[in-house]
DNA sequence: CAATGTTTGATTGTGTACAATTAAATTTCT
DNA sequence: AGAAATTTAATTGTACACAATCAAACATTG
């Protein structure tokens, strides 16, 4: 597959030859299987996300969900600001240090979780992946992501 | 690491159980890995993808560039107008085919090669990986791709 | 305690992404 | 040829993403 003359810098140029490209490409066709079962519930993908956090920690600041999903303000208090209209969290200035928000799960958002804890299982099928190469290409993926974070 | 609960549905619903955030994330840091090369370029990282396929292939329709990169025309249209003012590229529509709008470099866009060609390698110190473990992750993303595609 | 510096969110502006719709051109079918 | 279906871009509207800037609250230090 890999001839000498394929390193050159001619080669590396060529889409084919990326590696961010295919990252990009999965990245977005993975958010696209789940919409339908995130359109079921009126989620956007990185709403998704938020709310994956807040089922297991069920108050966060804000600056703690940007820390774990490594999105800074300019991203997640918009995103914020629309879940808070859908009454699925609550956000209030921390009165200890009223420079924070904490962001807080309201009972609507605590119900989505039984309606979205299959959604897991069934992307599995999508992916079509054995449980190992699943967790050998998790494992890549996170030792990357510390490289680049 | 893999006890037998943590294939549950809590378990499966965790964030750093997922395959999907590492993906998401991955390939934004990696998007912003290349911001300072492709800034010194006046460039963003998609325009950067649509030069990767008209500095191999000179002209391409939209479509083309769609299917390559697996964006439709919503995305495409105000991104390549935005790069037809900077005279890097021009768009007119096929003769043959009014229908279809053909996308061919200019001489600006042209020389941009030059400027742009070394990126890939100094790409490759940022994610520190072994030839090995860059073929490797590339094939398991292109498996994965035509799955998701 | 007052001045300085730091932390934290919010805001602004630009650029993707993408679903849904529209419109024009072409192809197909009778 | 003419109607219907298809193809291809463009448009519209919503939602991220992120750099840059701002402003308020807190911490530190002399």
């Amino acid at each position: 597959m890999s001839t000498p003359s394929e390193n050159s810098s001619a080669a590396l140029l060529k889409l084919e030859n990326q590696l961010c490209f295919p990252l990009y490409a999965v990245s977005r066709m993975l958010t696209k299987a789940y919409q339908p079962y995130l359109q079921a519930l009126d989620l956007t993908y990185p709403q998704y996300l938020v709310f994956l956090l807040l089922w297991e920690h069920d108050e966060l600041t804000v600056k703690e969900l940007g820390e774990k999903l490594l999105l800074d303000s300019g991203t997640l208090t918009p995103l914020l600001k629309r879940m808070e209209q859908k009454q699925w969290l609550s956000r209030r200035r921390d009165p200890r240090d009223e420079r924070s928000v904490l962001i807080a799960l309201l009972p609507a958002g605590q119900a989505l979780r039984e309606a979205a804890c299959h959604i897991p299982e069934q992307l599995l099928g999508h992916m079509g992946m054995s449980q190992d190469e699943f967790e050998q290409l998790r494992s890549q993926l996170n030792t990357l992501l510390t490289k680049l974070a």
